[in-house]
DNA sequence: TCAAATATACTGAACGGTTGGTAAGTATGC
DNA sequence: GCATACTTACCAACCGTTCAGTATATTTGA
């Protein structure tokens, strides 16, 4: 099939850019298409819906996530101090480079009441981000600690997020960091 | 002026639930006129827009904090640890008795990329419950150290009410709560 | 005192535009 | 020739917004 102009990841990845800087009711296919340099028939004819477009976007940003960032919390080529460092820095140049935030966080609090056939792939995404961070942690807490400080620094994380895009300054992530870091060396 | 159906103040106040259980760009003027038991009509009636209408509301419900909650934390008839105490659990209160979450986030991660007009009123918000926190951390800490804890607190709660929403489990706002008076005690 | 005039709240239909989605037809490469 | 990718045109429904008209209360003035 050499005839198709953008393949099906470039499609994924292009609408979950749009969705994240728009939101997901303010996306239209319209702009999906436009954003791809394609007609909206052709999202019809790869995708369902536009509710089936979003999962597969949900899916395809969460296995980014799961290959480019949570798999660095299950290497063993680093110390915990170095994985937790290489996590962060990494999460928040993924988070921070361009606007719009944290797509999964956005979807959330849009839609989490009024399309919970979403929430599945939102909740796979957090519960994963917690696993892995909870892999750091375990190597200083027990288990059942260092989940608690892994969802707390999600938790913060999140909020720094929302932070930087309504304040405009970086520092909200910068802090936010280093009292994830502070963490694993005062157990 | 005893013709009019309900006061602009519930009209805002019923705007602002419905808007927070389902989102700005999802909500339409039909949806507010029938919570409200009116026809759309009126709403142009009392506001310009629904952009100027969704200004109201944010204007309305960082009021209605302020005087409500925010206020807590200067009052003089309590020690730091009782205002703490109960400006956490009455914000819990706010944020979890209905769902939908918190207005002012939901709206911060939905609309500040596509519709900047209603960034200051999210930033106002958000600045007086950081300040709010402030006051009540510096009777330990020193004002530089207290603004810092108080983004932080406030940033783990906004976490917290996104990660309950997600998962449906309360006890990441209690862990939460927790955390933030801890702070106050270990100073 | 009691209409007439005025102001306000509201109705319901209509508007131009956009939405998600469909269908019929064309181009392309095996 | 035949499946796949794509274009174009289209649909009904809904969107935010407008507006002419109606109902109700208040003010006015003789």
């Amino acid at each position: 099939m050499p005839l198709q102009k953008i393949s099906r990841e470039e499609m994924i990845f292009t609408s979950a850019q749009v969705f994240r800087k728009r939101g997901y009711n303010n996306t239209s296919m319209n702009d999906l298409a436009d954003a791809c340099g394609l007609t909206k028939g052709v999202f019809y004819h790869h995708f369902e819906s536009k509710e089936e477009l979003m999962k597969a976007v949900l899916h395809g940003v969460h296995l980014h996530f799961k290959t480019t960032l949570f798999a660095l919390a299950y290497s063993d080529k680093y110390t915990p101090e170095e994985k937790l460092d290489k996590f962060l820095t990494k999460a928040q140049k993924m988070f921070s480079k361009s606007d719009g935030g944290c797509l999964m966080a956005n979807t959330a609090l849009e839609t989490l009441s009024s399309l919970p056939e979403f929430a599945p792939y939102l909740r796979e995404f957090f519960a994963d981000w917690i696993d892995a961070m909870t892999q750091i942690y375990s190597s200083v807490y027990q288990e059942d600690k260092a989940r608690r400080i892994a969802e707390q620094t999600v938790q913060e994380f999140e909020g720094a997020v929302m932070f930087l895009r309504i304040f405009g300054e970086r520092r909200y992530m910068d802090e936010m960091l280093e009292r994830a870091k502070l963490r694993l060396m005062i157990a």
